[in-house]
Formats: C-alpha cells, structure tokens, sequence
DNA sequence: CCAAAAGAAATTATCGATAATCGCTTGTGA
DNA sequence: TCACAAGCGATTATCGATAATTTCTTTTGG
C-alpha cells in the first residue's frame, strides 16, 4: 500500500493530499524536487486526477510550486520566503492581537494551555512539542477574532511546519523559546489591546531574525 | 462558443475560471446557486476536468464553495463575509503601508496614476473604472513592500471584484471615492510611515462599513 | 397520513487513454 | 565551433467513460 490509510471516507485526493504533506515537511520530498504527477500516482496506486488534485490544492496552500504546462516543485523556503512569511504572520497576527483581546482576557485558558504544553516539551528537551504549542499558541490568537477567513489564511501559512523545521534544525533554546511567550499572556491577562498588539509583533520579530542567525 | 476567448494561450481551465468568474461577480450565477460540473462543461463545450480544476481553484479563494461530495455553490457574499475579508486587507494593508513607505516616498507614480484613473472615471461616472484604479491604488501599496507572498494573498480577496459589486450596486459618490485617496498618496509623498499605516486603516475602516448602508 | 425503506436519478470522484506541449538531444549548415 | 531547427521522450492538460455517493421519488407498513 502506498498512501496513508487513516480517516476512511476520506477522499483519494485527500489522502494523497495528506501524504504529500507528510513527505515535504520531513523531507522525503526536497525542496526544488519535482513531483511529477503519473509517477506520485504509480507510487501511491491511484490515477493521475487525485494527485493532479492534490497538488493544485498544495499549490494553492504554497507548499508547493506550479508553474503551468512544466510541472510541480516542492517550494524551497529560502531566506526571502521566509522573511515574507513572518512579513505576513506579523500583518495577521498583530492586527488580530488588538481584536482578539476582549475574547482572550475573557479566557485565557487556550493561551495558558499552550503555555503549559511548551514548558512540558521544553522540560523534555522536546522540539516537535515546542513548535505545535508555539504554534497552537499564536493561532489561538487569530481563533480569537472570530475571523475564519484570517484563520485560514493564518493556517495556509504552514506556521507548525515551519516552527517544527526551524527548531528542530536550529539551535534554539527551547525553555527561553517557552518563556518568550509570557508577557504576551500577561498583556491578555492584565495589559491593553495596544500593548498586547507591540508584543506579539516585536515577538513576531525577534523570531523573524532568528532563522538567520 | 461559450468561454471567452482572450488571452489565447492560457489553459482552458483558466479560461473556465475566468468565465465563472466574470458571471459570479456580474450576477449571473446569483450566490447561493449550485455549480454542477457537468453541466458548466457542456455550457462551456469542454469536459468535466478543467472545470472541476476552476472550481477547486476559486473555492481556494473563497468566490465559491466546495463541499466534498455534494457540490460546489456560489458564495453569498454576506455581511459577516465582507466583514472579514475588510478585516484581512486591514491587517495587510496597513502593515504593508509602513513598509511601503520608502519605495512609494521614492516614487509615488503608481499612486498617482491609479489616482488620475480613479478622477477620470469619476468625470465619466463609469463606476467599474472606479472599482478598477482604486483597486489599482490599494494593490500599489501592497506591491511596493517587495512581498510576493502578501500580494498573492491581497490578490486572492478578490478585492476587485468586490470593490466592482459595492461601487455597481451601491449608491458610492464616485467623485468623493476618489478624492479619499489624496490624503493617503500626500502621506507617501510628505508625510511619514506611520501615518501612511494611520491612513490606509482608517480608509480601510471607512469603507468597511460602506455596505451596510 | 406519516415515517422509514427501497429504488431511481443526478452528480461527484476516479479511471485509463489521448492530445498538446515542453525540454533535451541530435544533426545541419555556416 | 556554434547557433539553430527537427525529432524524440517525458509530462501536463484534456477527454470520455465508469464507479461511488448523494439526493430525490416512490413505495410500503403501521
């Protein structure tokens, strides 16, 4: 069997979808390979529309790279992109901060609780907990608007792939990387709108430079 | 025949996608209403791939959507949809401004441009010419930052088309819409960076509460 | 007369095959 | 030797047909 066979009445394309996903984010894929669309359907056993499908759908989501009548490519996240993503994360996120804040300092608890689940992973030296609670973290922010459409396109941004590729890889320091995130609780808990905006996007920053290091 | 025949070496899907494009935003097919595949294929005289291909693609932009299995439906553009896409250009937006800052204080042509477009249709009361240069003026901003990865997210808020619904449909003073933009473009060209951003917001905010009128 | 079930019609999802196009290799003439 | 064109293999774009599902209609039993 080639694609993965959980979630049962899911869609070929779905799945194929999912697999996809699954080998550019831990590398099987590289960046700047090429997917050619009747091979990736002879290796995961389905026709050439499911995959066709599901890379259109990547592409759109900018994981990968189509570029018509020549193919797709697994996008490489140089530097430039990734200084536009951040570029964009804080547009997003720092606008959304200032709005999410009645919601947040009604009920902090998703922050807290992601709070709690880095300190966790950071005291278990463990990289892949800290970038999905950093990333649960910053995306309860932008839930918090109520804004489905900023959410979505918050989430086509792969923040969690990124987060996990840029940790795991990096050398960061996971309990400071945990701890960065308090004062953004605190401005929910006890701050201002204004102020929980600034910290979000100077904290937005600081991590913006870190990949560079 | 029955897509548009233009741009002669572009895919049929694009075609496709333009063509449901074009009757979306003019009425044609009226939100709410059901987008079979088949059907638009044989409307179109193509088969059922580019258009499944156009409507995937347009779902992804939110113009229509897709429900796995049962359908693809014309998005009604409701009040708490419009909402969020002005939220998002808010967020973009105004981000986008300060940043733009430098390249547009350099050269304010494209603003400048857009804003003899915008006077032009006014004294014709051509209201898609409107809807056309200021969003012409918007995206300046946003293409000025550098960040090809904004921009195609600006460009996915159908902002245009949007823009070209309110205009058509609403009561807009076609003279006033213009003139709305000189302060902002004598922001770039005298003025500073955060008060480009305070401009460009409180623009944004001022029309997204146009609609509800 | 109504609710659930069976059957029919419509539509999406997928398939396998073909047409159109692209990039590379090979050959040609200056 | 090199620019360029023809030919070729690989790959995307599109087609027409079928399988799988959903929705609508009709039937059945209470």
């Amino acid at each position: 069997m080639a694609v993965s066979a959980a979630f049962e009445n899911e869609s070929l394309s779905e799945k194929v979808k999912r697999t996809i996903v699954d080998r550019v984010v831990d590398g099987t894929y590289p960046p700047g390979m090429r997917l050619v669309e009747l091979q990736l359907a002879k290796e995961f056993g389905v026709s050439q529309a499911p995959v066709r499908e599901a890379l259109r759908e990547l592409s759109s989501t900018r994981l990968v790279e189509n570029i018509p009548r020549r193919g797709t490519f697994v996008r490489s996240a140089s530097q430039d992109d990734l200084a536009e993503v951040y570029f964009v994360r804080l547009a997003l996120e720092g606008t959304a901060a200032a709005a999410a804040y009645p919601a947040l300092h009604a009920d902090p608890a998703p922050l807290r609780e992601a709070l709690a689940g880095m300190r966790e992973a950071a005291a278990t030296n463990d990289a892949h907990g800290i970038a999905k609670y950093s990333t649960d973290f910053h995306r309860a922010v932008v839930v918090a608007t109520g804004n489905r459409l900023m959410l979505e396109i918050w989430d086509s941004l792969y923040v969690e792939a990124r987060t996990m590729a840029t940790v795991v890889r990096g050398h960061v320091d996971l309990h400071a990387a945990a701890e960065a995130h308090v004062p953004i609780l605190e401005a929910f808990e006890s701050g201002t709108p204004d102020l929980c905006t600034k910290l979000v996007t100077e904290h937005q920053h600081e991590y913006s430079i870190l990949p560079q290091e």
